[in-house]
DNA sequence: TTAATAGAAGACATTAATATCTACAATCTA
DNA sequence: TAGATTGTAGATATTAATGTCTTCTATTAA
């Protein structure tokens, strides 16, 4: 099934429960409570988006993660990038390696124009908004599959 | 990384061999050798082609299988609910089960939009237009990773 | 009717994504 | 400093997609 990778969502989702605590830092544990993620991939997930400078951590006692900038600075798009990397919309549209440099196949340009819409969008849209939609619907971001 | 699934960039270049062929009933062998398709995985989408009605085929000596209809009335949407079914573009770009019913991500209302453009790119596109560009660059579908 | 051809079917193998487990290192509080 | 807390790291396990192998059945041609 087409979509971005479960991984991310993941990711969406912890992120939001943590931009909608009150008083970080706050535990991969709780996070991993509060989002429904598996605790030990969690921190897998937390790691990478320490790396990219989306989160911050402190280990030890009354330590945790705490988001590095604000919610409103942080849009879909670079959670995607962070854990997919920036490649995560396909170079063709049914990964066709050979497609894009010498050769063009017919669903290349109508791709190209559209990943670029994709991307836009995942660039507009904020964890702060995220959390907004969350707060109007408490349970909505936890179950997946 | 986001796009359709391999199998169906598979069935594109197996398909688009048989189009191109002068004349049918052309063997499953064969069409490997011409689209690069591993052999006895091709025979899987073969399979499935076949129960979808988009090819037909005869088992013997001079068997094989060819198109169910022209290549024109054939579109790469067609091929994809073929092989990866109905719901092949997800619900939600996130992959959140609980979105689309009484909660919508924030990306919901944009996804379900751009979802539909690539729906009808994909149905306009026939695999008559595939055989066209294929026949001004010989090798193009070919390779694959 | 026999031998060759070719698709059908299902068991098995590999790979990458996803998830878990265990041991470790850093930090805080007392 | 002792002990509890918490992130880090890497090995291992599971799952779904992808790919392979073997055997069977249908069809044709001689």
């Amino acid at each position: 099934m087409m979509s971005l990778s479960q991984t991310t969502g993941h990711a969406v989702r912890a992120l939001t429960c943590l931009a909608g605590h009150a008083s970080p830092p706050v535990s991969v544990k709780d996070l991993a409570e509060c989002s429904g993620v598996p605790r030990p991939y969690l921190a897998k997930i937390v790691k990478k988006l320490n790396n990219t400078g989306i989160i911050e951590s402190k280990r030890g006692a009354g330590g945790g993660v705490w988001l590095a900038r604000p919610a409103k600075l942080i849009s879909l798009l670079d959670i995607s990038v962070a854990l997919e990397g920036d490649a995560f919309l396909g170079n063709c549209l049914f990964g066709l390696d050979s497609c894009g440099n010498e050769y063009e196949c017919p669903a290349h340009k109508f791709w190209i124009k559209n990943r670029e819409q994709i991307k836009r969008e995942l660039e507009r849209v904020k964890l702060s908004d995220v959390l907004e939609t969350q707060k109007n619907h408490p349970a909505a971001l936890h179950s997946n599959g």
